[in-house]
DNA sequence: CTTGACCTATGGGTAACCCAAGGGTTTTAC
DNA sequence: GTAAAACCCTTGGGTTACCCATAGGTCAAG
């Protein structure tokens, strides 16, 4: 099958497609006339299989090495987890920034039937958001690094 | 002060000053000998206001209309509010996502310890992908769009 | 044989920076 | 007084996972 037809099947769209072959998850035959790519059904499964590890927080280059790995008859499930348990403290931290961040923003709101004024007195930008706390790695004085 | 010094008051990094300055969230004046960027006191103020609103999930774009509007004198208050409020949402939204993909990462941990095998037996990559759910959008042989 | 639908590759765009290179300036120390 | 360290400038390329426009070749149907 070719491309259209294969992304169509897995919901995707060409481009995606092309977008993954660029980056060698998928290897698709070329008809040796008009070069077009050629795709079976197992490559339908890949997508797939590239379609799942993507909604689990892998990034395409991981997913190359677990299919370099699966291709060259290896079990790519031990990185598989171990990349999995790296990331999940990482996706956990992200969803706490989120949810602060989600938290000030209803703050925000909030205060805004508060406050007092609505124009800007040319010293202030706005007070909405000139009231916050600043964020807690700001340096003031104090020499440190960011990172 | 210079762009370091700033940057150091600040808690963030030259590159970032200069970066804000690139994109006319700053407007320091110029050295006329040396071309060195000189910022003030106000100047800041007005990085700790751009450090706060991208806290709160503003962009540099939107920062920089906010400025533009308080530079002028208008109130820039109702337009924040209403990127706010429009932003929530999609903030939740993404918390929800982040919240399943954190409980399917869990969910595929957890399936580690039952799982039968190690190795795959050439038609398998990793179980612990494969015997995952489809995306919910994938699209089998229903004709739809994704977005 | 001409549409229209599909294919190709290339190059540029997205967001918010980071980093390196090449070259000028200022500060500090000897 | 000068040399090295420290800092400044701009330009251009890299990051992620695609999307989109372009120009041009190919294929199925009427």
């Amino acid at each position: 099958m070719k491309v259209s037809e294969l992304a169509r099947l897995a919901g995707v769209t060409a481009e995606t497609v092309r977008h993954y072959t660029r980056e060698r998850l998928l290897h698709p035959e070329r008809h040796p006339d008009n070069g077009y790519q050629l795709f079976g059904q197992d490559d339908l499964d890949r997508l797939r299989f590239i379609q799942r590890a993507r909604t689990l927080g892998f990034g395409v280059a991981e997913i190359r090495d677990i299919l370099d790995h699966a291709d060259h008859g290896d079990s790519p499930c031990p990185m598989v987890r171990d990349l999995l348990a790296s990331r999940l403290p990482q996706i956990r931290e992200r969803i706490r920034e989120l949810q602060s961040l989600a938290s000030r923003m209803e703050q925000a709101l909030a205060a805004w039937d508060e406050m007092p004024d609505g124009t800007p007195d040319g010293h202030s930008l706005c007070r909405l958001i000139e009231s916050f706390p600043e964020p807690l790695n700001a340096g003031h004085e104090t020499g440190e690094e960011t990172r």
